[in-house]
DNA sequence: TTGTAAGCGTTATCAC
DNA sequence: GTGATAACGCTTACAA
């Protein structure tokens, strides 16, 4: 940073160091990338010279000839955009979900020098030119967040033989992709235990999407569980993992069980849509109605009162999907398992 | 993506579709990069052998002899973390705003092909570093999300020559740069004229953080609004632009004045958790205290009622920012003008 | 342990 | 209009 007079200067090369120092490109190279094969003083003489002159590496020459790109792609997969309703993509963008994931992945990628890049997929143009992109080695792996199991992109990413992990379990009939998700049927299953033993017996659910396996999984181990605990009957309604998704599947809920006493929201943002439905109706909680959500995000502390929920530690289990991508992107051809997290029940004041 | 039987064959190179085509690969870059001085049967000649062998530029390549990196970066610019209290990194990412940016750039970059590359600065080592990458030419230019006004970023960023674009107005005595923000002064007295509207002269505020333009002007445009309304006092609290940090406010707010009738919250994230506090204190909205909050996020809407709140176009405005950035890379040197967009009111039932 | 030299895949400057 | 050819800045055998 020192010499730089003209203000707008070229940035400084390995060979401008090389000449400062008194040595060879080869021996900067080396002790840039930390060989342990240099000269303690010819080390140091180096060192010196790369503060002088304030260099950086080249990352666009370094990856041409290394062919990685020390960067990962966190790819959001969505369905294609409806023209009309939503006039910006990326949907899932603004799920207080994207935002601890991001927080989460950077944890762990920071210190390690990797840079991450945002990328959505949203249709099969989008889809093959993202594939295209990383088969040229412009990221070394994906971190895949898939809003729906009928997502081709787990299944293309596996043929192109991409190092990447999933977001969540994937879809049943797919792809052996590595993946880190909690354990979503015990998880819905502590909010059934949590009702029940609040003796609570008319139950209802408002459910995640069934094509997606979170919402799948809920539902079933919510309805396993209550069955375990003598509740056969359990009125469900499905929802979308938004607010006003979670608002209007409330609603519906309401007209066919008016009366119940027990209910699971299968994620906090369908919860706080859901609860002004419930006031409307003339409803109090927790006494009328005990609520259970499901994530433990931020929106679980925005309802009122703070809502009982299943917390998926959702920023622990990115920098765990940063953590296998990375050691699948050191070590090709091995195999990565999947992680597994355990859910667990937050009580607040709701149930 | 026809003839690759290995399975992780690499990649096609423009050398590859030449020998197809039966060209020189000077004769494919023309081709690939749309210059008109090609033979039109050359040219469809080149273009099957492009898709016949699934050619993709390699962008280290050609970001090595372009010097340009066909990418920007998106920095998020925080304080210090706080050791023990925020186990993971990235506050900002959690915000709706974030969200919402991320979803406006993308709209503009990706029909340009250029990717976004996410960074966190939150210390002096990581903004040297964030600098010296840029500098190298890893990213073409820089959109800056800054949460505190003494964030030396813009200044460094002014220095090295670096296309950059603030998602705010900078700080008062600061470098020149190009910024997106609303007219946050007139904005604010949107709020206020409502509350003077409705006959309310018993105004409180929880304003943002007085260490940020954003916070600052917001609670100058509210007041000065109000003294043209003939209200001259008006009790301020200084939050945080957290949900959390809106229901502490809230509570010393009410503290302070327990009979007030309106109330300007300078985000709606800070309403979501000022609300309950109001509740709590036995206030029904908007018959007792109408309640006018500030962004137009998904949090307006996740207030029980709605929230009558001011708009901030935030997806429009990160897409006019990615605009700009892309015209100064375009044209180094020549300075883009700032945009301010004009903010407006959004009535719904809390005031 | 250090230096020399050969690429990595692209664009750009020339002759043709 | 097309094709050689020389960079771009780095890593990595291989030679010394």
């Amino acid at each position: 940073m020192t010499a730089d007079p003209s203000g707008m200067a070229r940035p400084a090369t390995l060979e401008d160091v090389a000449r400062v120092a008194g040595v060879s490109r080869a021996t900067v190279s080396r002790v840039v990338n930390g060989a342990h094969t240099v000269d303690p003083r010819l080390r140091s003489a180096v060192e010196q010279a790369v503060s002088q002159t304030g260099y950086v590496p080249n990352r666009a020459a370094r990856s041409l000839v290394t062919r990685r790109a020390d960067s990962v792609a966190l790819v959001v997969s969505e369905r294609e955009r409806r023209a009309v309703h939503d006039p910006f993509i990326g949907r899932m963008f603004t799920d207080p979900y994207f935002g601890r994931v991001v927080s989460g992945l950077l944890e762990v990628l920071r210190p390690s020098g990797v840079q991450l890049m945002l990328m959505l997929a949203d249709d099969a143009a989008s889809r093959d030119q993202l594939v295209g992109y990383l088969r040229q080695g412009h990221a070394d792996g994906v971190v895949l967040i898939s809003s729906h199991s009928a997502d081709p992109l787990p299944e293309m990413l596996t043929r192109a033989r991409l190092p990447a992990v999933l977001a969540a379990r994937p879809a049943d009939p797919g792809p052996p992709i590595a993946h880190v998700d909690i354990d979503q049927h015990a998880g819905a299953g502590l909010a059934a235990d949590r009702l029940a033993a609040l003796g609570r017996t008319r139950i209802g659910t408002v459910s995640g999407p069934l094509d997606m396996p979170a919402g799948r999984d809920r539902l079933e181990g919510f309805r396993d569980a209550l069955a375990a605990h003598g509740i056969h009957e359990v009125a469900a309604v499905e929802g979308d993992f938004t607010q006003a998704g979670g608002a209007a599947a409330m609603r519906r809920l309401l007209a066919e069980r008016p009366d119940l006493d027990g209910l699971f929201v299968a994620s906090d943002l369908m919860a706080l849509g859901a609860l002004p439905v419930l006031y409307r109706a003339g409803k109090r909680l927790p006494e009328d109605v005990a609520v259970v959500g499901f994530d433990d995000s931020s929106a679980a502390l925005a309802c009122d009162p703070p809502l009982t929920t299943v917390r998926q530690p959702v920023e622990e289990m990115a920098a765990e999907m940063a953590r296998l991508l990375l050691r699948q992107i050191g070590e090709p051809g091995r195999t990565v398992p999947s992680v597994i997290f355990r859910a667990e029940l937050v009580a607040r004041q709701s149930a």
